[in-house]
DNA sequence: GATGGAGCCTGTAGTCGCTACAGGGTCAAG
DNA sequence: CTTGACCCTGTAGCGACTACAGGCTCCATC
């Protein structure tokens, strides 16, 4: 009856995945738990490879395994029109894209910094002290507003 | 003596930091603990909130709490040459170009699948297939090449 | 002086997506 | 019969917080 069948070792290296992961992946219910053999093994059958290569790829391309679910969920449902997937798509290219321009800024912030760097002393080293502006020397009253500690010996009076 | 000390509220809202994590870094030895009131509550002083600064900005450019703890080390010892601190933000820069590129790739992929999108139903639709490619109908030999699974009823044969 | 409510305290558990054990059982080859 | 690869369950750890629960403190107001 069955065609054939794997151990989660085979299915790991077939997909390149981690044993731990696809049992993981089954705890969490993102992989139907498949047969088990006399000896208390897992047989996976051809519908795992498939379920498993489809998470793989959709975390590869940085869905969360909840977004991953949800296509999985849609996935099986051939007739409905495929609006709700491309809106996950979108959304996730949308982080993407926030993600990027986040990076973007960032790798700007730290190209500065280490150019400014004159490598002599820590004393002068323009990356500290972007880290430690020098502006603040007092607390700003205007940002800590409503004062009242005042109690006991290790406040000030 | 003291000047002025300020409460763990005041210290979250002058550094837009929650309250929970500047205990939390205290937990974990980034922020000295402070001076207790009679009342048990923390009193903050002038030094805990520059150093709180500097540690809210490491996280803002990326660095990890651990870089983070390292910039604050070195930044203490004012007379060491800065070539660490220039090698600590050097190789947080390669980990950010190397993130940008990942994260540029993925974009494509990204574009490309939401481009294909016919708006048709799941039957048909680019991103479900490109997720779930048609290359797999048995699983390869190459791949799965040590067989020994046939005990039990579960296995074939 | 009683009360209300904002703020503080400790301690623990949850998040995400795994990863890494510990302590055992199973299987096939030599 | 032993070895060693593989498998099993269950639990704890990672990073960097975040979110309670259950209680205490402080201050203003009545």
């Amino acid at each position: 009856m069955t065609g054939e069948s794997f151990s989660i070792g085979e299915l790991a290296r077939a997909t390149s995945t981690k044993v731990e992961t696809i049992r993981y992946y089954e705890r969490v219910g993102l992989l139907p738990p498949p047969a088990r053999t006399g000896g208390n093994y897992r047989a996976y059958v051809q519908p795992h490879l498939e379920r498993l290569s489809f998470i793989r790829r959709g975390r590869g391309l940085g869905f969360s395994l909840d977004e991953v679910r949800e296509l999985l969920r849609l996935s099986d449902d051939r007739e409905r029109p495929c609006a709700e997937v491309d809106r996950i798509a979108r959304a996730h290219l949308a982080e993407v894209e926030c993600k990027l321009a986040d990076l973007t800024r960032l790798r700007g912030e730290l190209r500065q910094l280490i150019e400014q760097c004159q490598h002599g002393t820590i004393a002068d080293c323009r990356i500290i002290e972007a880290l430690a502006p020098p502006g603040l020397n007092q607390v700003s009253a205007a940002v800590v507003s409503r004062k009242r500690m005042r109690s006991g010996r290790a406040a000030g009076r």
